[in-house]
DNA sequence: CGACCATTTGATATGGATCAAGCGATGTGG
DNA sequence: CCACATCGCTTGATCCATATCAAATGGTCG
């Protein structure tokens, strides 16, 4: 649907790999063996690389590897949403209908595992235990987006910190956060714009709650007031 | 956890029902027979009666038989931000964690059906259609959340057309809407004031989009327009 | 009738958007 | 190796949509 601009897709058909599927290195998950880890065909993104779009059959579910994906809508005046963002051991693009709600794409360079979501739900009709693994998986997106929207009924300083927060918590790394996206990414997820996420850090940044290395690290060196800012 | 001021819960502990549960008029719904109808035990609640506290475990789940029920969180700053609005058929109160995301309030008299949590699990291992089931269930919930998350990020207007759809479509009754909610509560939904409602309400009238023959009545006479102005 | 509560309407204030320019890093061709 | 184009980010000035503060209206129930 949207072409993207630099796009280095290195494969566009999940179904051309079945062989060489035991031999990757395992992912950061909390689960090293699942259906996804069995089963999944490796596949690599580019750079702004559209994965699927939205409204296209929902015929196969990923997981991150390495790298970063945003899902997205476009809405009809031209701005964009994002949905979320993926990091490596998260699950994307598992539906419960029959098509893609969001469109994905890799925001850097990417690997993913990709399996066919028919031969989730054979599984899944067989063995219950994987029947809850897909609940639970869609049970945290569900959390996730709750939280979301918790977000973005909030005030432009506490969707940042909170979004800080979110990421912080995501990736345990003391209190530097690594931000794979742009400041562009991260107004369309918190509903603000660039101009106003970047003042909002040059903000927190005087305010001493934060340092910025450069503008793609994050050090929460003041935990305690970031905690105060967000609602 | 917050007490309604003005509750007239009629049962509090749903486990004190478990006879005289097959005689029950159906509910609206799709689905006339389910496990819910089969295992639920009917409760009632009157206006602002509390149903559940967030993060109260979520032992039970529930069906909406008649009234109307919100689902909500309070902020750290008072503020209110409604969830969800469920409907006669619609089920609310399915966590695949431990705890309730939310707190559940009636907002009108409501009777509900409420089944054990557990019950449905047991269930579930077993038959695959039953998990399936909850599945749906769960990833129908998800859909409508990342529905209200691009409302969200719209314009006032935008948002309050958006929700005039929203519950057209839900009570298919030509172009009348009755709406069983307060001004309070849509902007809790919309992430709005209560002011900014009415007065985008009073704009679509002037405008000729919709008439407004009382305040919980709303008739789309122009639905065009209104496609128009909801991006 | 009168009290109460939900809703509407009016006046003003403000947080974040918009418009516009500047800055710093990265990469490319001469 | 440097001039220069490009891109992502920051900073500044102004505007506007929505919040806030305040009061009037209207419907409901005792």
């Amino acid at each position: 649907m949207l072409m993207p601009t630099t796009s280095t897709a290195v494969h566009t058909a999940p179904a051309s790999r079945t062989a060489a599927r035991a031999a990757q290195p395992a992912p950061a998950s909390h689960k090293l063996t699942g259906p996804i880890e069995m089963m999944g065909a490796p596949m690599s993104f580019g750079r702004n690389g559209e994965i699927y779009g939205e409204g296209e059959p929902a015929d196969f579910v990923y997981k991150v590897v390495s790298g970063t994906v945003r899902t997205y809508k476009v809405l009809a005046d031209g701005r964009r949403q994002i949905g979320a963002f993926y990091l490596p051991g998260d699950v994307f693009g598992l539906e419960v209908g029959e098509e893609h709600a969001f469109s994905a794409e890799a925001i850097a360079a990417t690997r993913v595992l990709v399996v066919r979501r028919s031969a989730l739900m054979n599984l899944a009709a067989r063995d219950s235990n994987v029947a809850r693994e897909l609940w639970t998986l869609t049970g945290q997106e569900l959390a996730r987006v709750q939280e979301h929207i918790v977000l973005l009924v909030k005030t432009a300083q506490e969707r940042v910190v909170g979004f800080l927060f979110e990421m912080a918590a995501r990736r345990p790394a003391g209190d530097t956060v690594e931000l794979p996206m742009s400041r562009q990414d991260i107004a369309d997820y918190l509903g603000l714009t660039i101009e106003t996420v970047s003042r909002t850090l040059t903000n927190l940044e005087h305010e001493h709650a934060i340092e910025l290395p450069n503008s793609r690290r994050i050090v929460l060196c003041n935990r305690p007031a970031l905690n105060e800012m967000h609602g």
